[in-house]
DNA sequence: CCCTATAATGAGAATAGTTCTTATTCCAAT
DNA sequence: ATTGGAATAAGAACTATTCTCATTATAGGG
């Protein structure tokens, strides 16, 4: 999907719900859009700077995660990233470096997503569960600390 | 693995590390070994009472994670809660409710679960990562709150 | 069993990430 | 242009966690 496919199908999602799409909420979604997996609000405010204060930060990713537009990921000790929800980017796990924290997106190839899926229901119904989801983290070295 | 046992085998690591297995050490383990899930550090105050203050609590998690006796486990904003580390209580995955925010573990039969680590070999293998391990977490609703 | 060195504890202060409050500003529809 | 509700900005407040340091408990040697 491309940016501002992405950005019409957010501007849509949040009028149908009578929510403003502002240019600071504009400017947060595009800082997410342009990297490849979740950030923090201090790693956003670091690029953002003076253009979206920290509390107008963390009530914006509050709002679009309200919407669904974001999702939170909790992967460190006292840190909440975000990312765009799967309906804007698409279905994907996440690579996380045991050495340096890095956090990547993968997308999966629908072969093997099919093959996560069928075990995650097989599992589910093992222990009368009924799985709407999964996140599957991959830990390792990544290309740069291996 | 017997409570007793995994008693055992923490007093031997901890022997090993010249870490002392103390009277507030062996309770946080109890109250983490007498649940199926990781628990907060609120939640384990909530129990220990002043048997263990929560300065003392903190502490105490912080070195049995050092000594690789309690993994932690970020799943909700803002808290962290932990588990017995899995060379005591075996691999497991987590059954995580959409409605109330529960954690269960969940055993997979090893047939599942080679089939996960052959997965997770083949992602990796296709972005030039090395896995060492891996997370899933399954979302859906709880038999309570289906 | 008692001493002693050292590790562990407990109480509260300090910190960091996040949320709340409130006055002000913006925006869309009149 | 006006106006009413939504959004913003600044800083105070809150909460989970970590730190400090004086006190206490513990293991090992006598």
């Amino acid at each position: 999907m491309t940016s501002s496919s992405i950005d019409r199908e957010i501007a849509k999602r949040l009028g149908d719900r009578d929510v403003r799409y502002t240019r600071g909420r504009r400017a947060v979604v595009a800082a997410l859009a342009a990297h490849d997996g979740p950030r923090s609000a201090a790693e956003l405010h670091a690029e953002l700077g003076n253009a979206v204060p920290l509390s107008s930060l963390y009530r914006t990713l509050a709002v679009l995660e309200d919407a669904g537009v974001v999702v939170p990921h909790f992967g460190a000790k006292n840190l909440t990233r975000y990312e765009l929800a799967e309906w804007l980017t698409g279905h994907h796990h996440h690579l996380v470096c045991i050495d340096c924290g890095a956090v990547d997106d993968v997308d999966v190839p629908s072969t093997y997503e099919a093959e996560v899926r069928r075990l995650v229901e097989g599992i589910g119904s093992l222990a009368s569960f009924r799985p709407t989801g999964h996140v599957l983290e991959i830990e390792g070295k990544c290309a740069r600390c291996a």
